[in-house]
DNA sequence: GTGTCATAGTGGGTGAAAGTGGTTAATTTT
DNA sequence: AAAATTAACCACTTTCACCCACTATGACAC
């Protein structure tokens, strides 16, 4: 289970420290991929190979589109010593990140937001649609 | 598995980079041949010997268009000592490659599109039908 | 509170591998 | 046999994976 926000920096080498907390979460190696929003989702292997299933499930036409979208998107990556992973410059072009970052826990997945795209998306802060939703959970 | 996006060039001689992570999965030969959407697609011998089979089993009056479309297409290719591929002149027409071009992973398979077309296409970003299938599958 | 240790995080150097262009050798074509 | 095309080879540049060293942070002992 992942969970929290923590603040770290991209290096000039497009590395990117993982929270010590998520690793063991998402493995040596896991997938990195693009998210919906402009984000970069990480999932561990054994989520990614469920994920694969879904997709391989799917009427024949939608997931040409798809599976082109998802996998081309996608790469594997493995931590260094440090426990930092290379982001590939085609998803840090995607993410538009540059050198501040917001790493999050969101239960399955991982993701990566670029700072200034996350304070000013309306995912940091609840908006009145999620507090609604709060309220009748009971939460 | 094949993924993860690449943008390589085509050289003088029609030969084309492919991209070291590609090289273990398609072997040291593989096929090549016309994909869906003006794009080229590459398959391992393994790949290649499913669709075969696939095919094979097709009733006869679909398959007949098929084969000629595939077989008729289709050309083994070897690398060279620097992991280029050469594109025959037929493909190369095909796809509309000139010099840049944008080799994908679609997990079994690896697709070629000259860079201009790719980026043309609805599918190198998420249409909403993509994004809204990837919010049901839980992405 | 303060010193010490362990772990997390950051930056950079280096050698191997990937990528690029071109030249030579071989083969085919006319 | 000469020309043209294609395959094999070679030299160079760039990039990246790996390693090492250092700093920051927090836990614990005293």
């Amino acid at each position: 289970m992942l969970t929290g926000t923590f603040r770290h920096t991209l290096d000039t080498k497009g590395r990117v420290i993982v929270p010590a907390r998520f690793r063991e979460d998402l493995g040596e190696v896991f997938m990195i991929t693009k998210g919906l929003d402009e984000c970069l989702a990480l999932y561990s292997m054994k989520e990614w190979q469920a994920l694969e299933e879904k997709i391989a499930a799917l009427p024949m036409a939608a997931s040409r589109q798809i599976t082109r979208f998802i996998f081309g998107s996608a790469y594997p990556v493995e931590l260094d010593n440090n426990g930092r992973a290379v982001i590939p410059p085609e998803l840090r072009k995607f993410a538009g990140l540059s050198k501040d970052v917001v790493i999050l826990g969101v239960s399955s997945r991982a993701e990566i937001w670029d700072s200034e795209k996350w304070e000013n998306s309306e995912d940091a802060a609840p908006s009145e649609q999620v507090t609604n939703m709060m309220i009748e959970l009971g939460l």
